[in-house]
DNA sequence: AAATAGTATTGATATAGATCAACCGGACTA
DNA sequence: TAGTCCGGTTGATCTATATCAATACTATTT
């Protein structure tokens, strides 16, 4: 839009790192208003980061050093538990924060897992980049108390549902809330994500599709 | 202890002002380290108040004006779900925080119900006095970010638990965790909590005292 | 094209915990 | 002093969901 009067090259270039950041510039605007400018200030603090299919962000034990957002692609955070079963923690989708905050701050080993379920394209950023970059451009204090907000309040109303709602009930709310991640994770991790056997999960579905 | 050369009576005045954030003082130096000075100017932002056992803090439907700092008492948080079953989001005993965020920030009604289970005395502070705290006295920011953290660990440790452990082994985390909890409140609503019915909370301690 | 690993379905059976109901003891309160 | 409320216990029964096991399908690797 602004690239009136640069040669074809470069306007290829600028228009790649746009490109690359277009899902992060949407999150921002969605929460605060801010300027093109700023928001180009705050690029360099991100470090770009594919990851394919399977392979590791974070394993149970290291130090989370980053916290990723997803421009491309789909994640999974989970841990396994005493009798080594996996619950997962969080699906993260285009648009999506993910990463181990606690583990990012204080230095402690992370106890989660964090796989990537598809291709993916993120930008990562360190504990000490947020820090410098929230002191350049200090509106972007609150898009991330926003973001700490919107997830205590998703997270205590899963809790409550995990402790209310029949399992019937539990899929049905997952997929009036999330119906992208039902398209396009495996059905046996949308159980884990519900806590619930993959089997429940199939025979819910069935018996969905037939009272339809 | 720096009240050498003062008057009797200032020094009752002051003291009974101390005592008044004794709790929050503490909270505060258990995570950042904060001059005595700063703290007194934070002070003024805070409203003390004191409710009776059974008195609300917030009403569901309400908006909440503010978040409280327990310095003495109890409360608890919660909701009622479609059924009409009560869930207990949350207990406060000294020292903790609570209220809700999501509404105090986005000025949406509140979906939560904040009782005191004892009498309690409260440290409140609204939603404009934060933000004038914390901008002029910026090492708060940490203070609260690690609140935030810890409480979203804590809730991310909670879920896993729901969904993976024994009603048992729930309730034995449960004392481990929070042994206070267990001594002062009714054991119906730590059963409200932990997501079982009353019966089977009475049950498993049986079990357990058997047992030992 | 064959082999393997991952994913989903279906059936039979077991069980943790809910539900319903009765009862008890203590603490307000009228 | 009796009466009502509240919290907890105990028993009998029911049910949603887990577990175990077999089979089929699909996608990926060789």
């Amino acid at each position: 839009m602004e690239f009136y009067g640069i040669s074809s090259k470069l306007y290829i270039i600028l228009y790649q790192r746009t490109a690359m950041f277009e899902q992060l510039f949407a999150s921002v605007s969605s929460k605060i208003s801010l300027t093109q400018e700023d928001f180009e200030r705050a690029k360099p603090y991100f470090m770009a980061k594919k990851l394919r299919k399977k392979q590791y962000l974070l394993q149970e034990g290291d130090v989370g050093k980053h916290v990723a957002f997803v421009e491309k692609g789909a994640l999974r955070s989970y841990t396994i538990d005493d009798k080594g079963n996996e619950h997962i923690v969080q699906f993260a989708l285009e648009g999506w924060w993910i990463g181990d905050n606690y583990s990012l701050y204080t230095g402690e080993p992370s106890t989660y897992n964090i796989e990537a379920l598809e291709d993916s394209e993120l930008l990562l950023i360190s504990a000490v980049s947020i820090e410098q970059m929230l002191e350049s451009i200090p509106k972007l204090e609150k898009y991330f108390r926003i973001l700490l907000q919107n997830s205590m309040v998703a997270l205590q109303r899963r809790l409550v549902a995990s402790l209310s709602l029949t399992s019937e009930e539990k899929y049905k709310r997952m997929i009036k809330i999330y119906p992208d991640i039902i398209q396009r994770v495996p059905q046996h991790m949308i159980a884990s994500y519900l806590g619930m056997t993959p089997e429940t999960l199939s025979r819910i579905r069935k018996q969905i599709t037939i009272g339809q």
